[in-house]
DNA sequence: GGCATGGGGACATAAGCAGT
DNA sequence: ACTGCTTATGTCCCCATGCC
């Protein structure tokens, strides 16, 4: 049977709620009171009831990473997202948890719906979108890695891809390249058709290509290929 | 079948007490 | 008056149980 906070307080000779100040710092005790506390918690193994803080507070201080099934996107590629949000949300007092869904927003709409999560972070986001709107509907903070065609009111960070491909481009027209090929994911995966970044970095290929027609010997090439290393031999 | 009640664990907060 | 704490109460939501 895990300990509880009357557990806690019992073994500390304190009162529940003082308990809480400790827990929450949301009021001050004196260092011989915490240090009883946190002894007690310490040897009890207490660990707090997530449910039940959820139920009192309203709050489940879950964050929903949300991203689509997408077979042949590497883990390699998204670590980094996760990791960064797990730890930005461990500061805020939070647990991340990475949630695949369907690229339709149904089980997005469940989940949300449900108030299994206090906020969404959506990635892999479409030009146009449809979890995007189910979000905009639904009364859970949200925000977005990527962005869709129309961002009026929506949090979103995000990567210049147009830049991006501009930068490269000069970058290796620099080194004296006149046939630039590019490897972009491929839209065949289902759920990747629109895929912001495909079609962004294709946009900034196809742009910079048209202002460089002063240099005709610089033509890039697109080529799609699968979104790993093996896609570009 | 429909309704009322209780239980679960934690939080929030008002009111109050004891000591300085 | 202020500090540090306790006590009491209401609240959250859902399910099980009991009663009419």
């Amino acid at each position: 049977m895990a300990a509880t906070m009357k557990d806690v307080a019992e073994a500390a000779g304190v009162s529940i709620a003082t308990v809480s100040f400790v827990l929450n710092d949301t009021k001050p005790v004196t260092p011989e009171t915490r240090r009883r506390i946190e002894q007690a918690m310490a040897d009890l193994g207490f660990r707090r009831n997530m449910v039940a803080r959820a139920l009192a507070s309203r709050r489940t201080r879950i964050i929903a990473l949300v991203c689509p099934f997408a077979a042949d996107r590497t883990a390699h590629s998204l670590k980094d997202f996760f990791i960064g949000a797990a730890q930005a949300a461990n500061e805020a007092d939070h647990h991340l948890v990475i949630w695949p869904v369907s690229s339709d927003g149904e089980a997005l709409a469940s989940l949300v719906g449900q108030k299994l999560v206090d906020g969404v972070v959506l990635m892999e986001v479409g030009l146009d979108d449809v979890r995007v709107e189910i979000l905009r509907q639904l009364d859970t903070p949200f925000a977005l890695i990527g962005r869709t065609r129309d961002m009026a009111g929506v949090p979103y960070v995000d990567i210049d891809f147009e830049e991006s491909m501009r930068l490269c481009i000069d970058h290796l027209a620099g080194l004296g390249h006149r046939r630039i090929a590019f490897v972009n994911g491929s839209e065949e995966v289902p759920g990747m058709a629109g895929f912001g970044p495909y079609v962004r970095t294709e946009g900034g290929l196809s742009g910079h290509g048209q202002e460089a027609a002063d240099a005709p010997d610089r033509l890039p090439l697109t080529r799609h290929g699968a979104g790993r290393p093996a896609g570009g031999a």
